[in-house]
RNA sequence: GCGCUCGUAGCUCAAUGGAUAGAGCAUCGGCCUUCUAAGCCGAGGGUUCCGAGUUCGAGUCUCGGCGGGCGUACCA
């Protein structure tokens, strides 16, 4: 059951009825439980239309709804001209019945209509280990794709492995180098290279697994082989902090079918190509670039950005509708740039989205982290979990939109004390399962006392439990899961003021399946809240 | 210089163009013999950076300033 849904068709059909136009209809969360259990602003939207005074047009829908009383309890106008819901006691009761019969699947919808979705996130050079951001991205992004799919698109996941050019050659130099010095000559890591400690590893793995065969073979070749060691520590990584992508798609695949010069041909034909000093120049500024951008240098390499559109193109090939990319601060200039490619190419205005992950600022204690000797990073994304856990990673960074900048502290993400929010959604869930425990055999949650739930604390509960799939849908359509954090923070408020005021073990055994019941529906939207941000829900704590 | 982006309580951050701008931390004061105190209750704290504009209504949209961050490669 959705409360919302339910108000909304009533809505719909009310103006229908008046005649007025069939318009948009969004519901809200009124600020205080005293203006209702949901407002709407549909009067103050047709007042213009209408050239009429909001309030009248209020009391004309008002009067228009169709209800005998077991859906709606009253309808107040209020303000300029808010709509306010109160919903009966009969809406609460099948809203309970509803959730413990759908379980995990409360929330979730059809609104998507399959509609193939791609996410590509991460995608993080392989060479060398990913850093906060990363992190940070990793739990945006597999957030957005479990909020996808829950409200009926078909999303998926992929990283997109740079695993060519220039990059790879400079980190098989890099690797080669610190062999020699491992077997006693000198060397020198190459302008440009790659100094980290995780190179010497590296060095001597290669030693280890092919002798010295590897100071024999081209850079390219083991700047690959140490590009696909860098790949499988990342995937692990990822793996740990329960992110499964789809797909690793290798920037290499595009060059063994030649996607990139079918691009380009597609370009020039296009008319969107020149030549200019021996190199070959997209026209981006026809897209409202600064500058046109080379695709194929003088000495007749493609820089990264053909492989990119050719990439970008292949989504469109293998169905998907909408693309989205998820790029750090540093990379919006080629945000912009993949936009106008694609528009070059004939997509769609509404093909690519690129959201631009704020950086991540890591302090300790309050004070700046400083430079890791060991890699390079400021901070692995290994050693942040390592640290302070998956699950408190996560819920930080989804606590954020992903526009702001955040400031991540490890010393109160690791904060088990009443200070820190970190654990507060996670505890509510341990509390309802230690009085599953508690209930033993006398936790078989019954709906046939129901109506017994009758305290201001138990109403807030449930009204807030209503909530859920309006938030799970905004979340998703705005790709917002901090919305979902917000509210799951809300829900177990709730809980704890309901836990605080309401023992749910007592004499009365009709009030007590009732309670039990009522903790039912929270644990599961709870859990498949938590599921969503890609956390756990710990039984105990 | 140009482009993008952010600016909300002492701090970290919320707030579909809607009602009295909300949380946590910090400060101050209460609650553990009871299903987990990682919890609950209460108090104080605001010119939403500044100035115009659009609108019935602006923290939110537009323009102009100011301040921070990031870009501005024949690197990726």
């Amino acid at each position: 059951m959705n409360v919302s849904k339910v108000l909304t068709d009533l809505l719909h059909q009310a103006l229908d009825d008046l005649k007025y136009p069939d318009t948009e209809i969004t519901l809200e969360s009124p600020p205080d439980p005293k203006m209702g259990d949901r407002s709407c602003t549909i009067a103050l939207a047709l007042a213009k239309q209408l050239k009429r005074a909001p309030r009248q047009i209020a009391e004309e829908i008002r009067d228009a709804i169709k209800t005998d009383g077991s859906i709606i309890e009253r309808i107040e106008i209020a303000g300029a001209g808010y709509l306010n819901f109160f919903c009966s006691e009969e809406v609460w009761l099948q809203l309970l019945q509803s959730i413990l019969s759908t379980g995990p699947d409360y929330g979730s919808s059809d609104t998507g209509k399959n509609e193939k979705r791609l996410f590509e996130f991460v995608s993080a050079n392989p060479t060398g280990p990913m850093n906060i951001v990363s992190a940070r991205a990793a739990a945006l992004g597999d957030s957005m794709v479990r909020l996808q799919k829950k409200v009926g698109f078909s999303a998926d996941s992929e990283f997109y492995v740079n695993d060519s050019g220039k990059q790879i050659r400079l980190l098989g130099e890099s690797v080669q180098a610190r062999a020699r010095e491992l077997q006693g000559e000198t060397a020198e890591i190459p302008d440009g290279g790659y100094h980290g400690a995780y190179i010497k590893d590296l060095a001597k793995r290669a030693l280890d697994e092919s002798a010295a065969n590897c100071l024999e073979v081209s850079a390219e070749l083991t700047g690959r082989w140490a590009a696909d060691k860098l790949r499988e520590g990342q995937e692990a990584t990822l793996e740990e902090y329960g992110v499964k992508f789809d797909r690793w798609f290798r920037e290499s695949e595009l060059y063994t079918d030649n996607s990139h010069q079918k691009t380009l041909e597609r370009l020039k034909a296009n008319g969107h190509i020149y030549e200019k000093d021996g190199a070959l120049f997209f026209r981006t500024t026809e897209f409202g670039d600064d500058e046109d951008r080379v695709v194929i240098t003088s000495d007749g390499r493609p820089t990264y950005f053909l492989p990119d559109i050719a990439y970008h193109l292949n989504k469109a090939e293998r169905g998907y509708v909408r693309v989205f990319d998820l790029l750090g601060p540093d990379h919006h200039g080629h945000g912009k740039r993949m936009q106008a490619a694609m528009k070059a190419a004939g997509m769609p205005d509404d093909f690519l989205e690129i959201i631009i992950v704020q950086q991540v600022n890591l302090l300790r204690g309050g004070e700046p982290v400083k430079m890791s000797k060991r890699t390079g990073e400021m901070v692995t994304m290994k050693e942040l979990l390592d640290e302070v856990g998956a699950d408190a990673a996560r819920q930080i960074f989804l606590s954020r939109k992903w526009s702001s900048h955040l400031d991540f502290d490890i010393e109160s993400a690791k904060d088990r004390s009443e200070k820190s929010p970190v654990f507060y959604v996670q505890y509510a869930h341990a509390r309802i399962c230690s009085i599953f425990r508690k209930a033993g055999d006398r936790g078989d949650a019954s709906l046939n006392d129901l109506e017994k739930l009758k305290a201001a604390e138990e109403r807030n509960l449930m009204r807030s439990l209503s909530l859920f799939p309006d938030v799970v849908e905004s979340a998703a359509l705005y790709l917002a899961p901090h919305r979902l954090n917000t509210y799951l923070g809300d829900l177990a408020t709730a809980f704890h003021h309901f836990y605080h005021e309401c023992r749910v073990i007592s004499e009365d055994e009709g009030l007590t399946r009732a309670r039990l019941a009522l903790c039912r529906a929270v644990q599961i939207a709870l859990i498949e809240g938590l599921r969503l941000m890609g956390m756990t829900a710990p039984e105990r704590m």
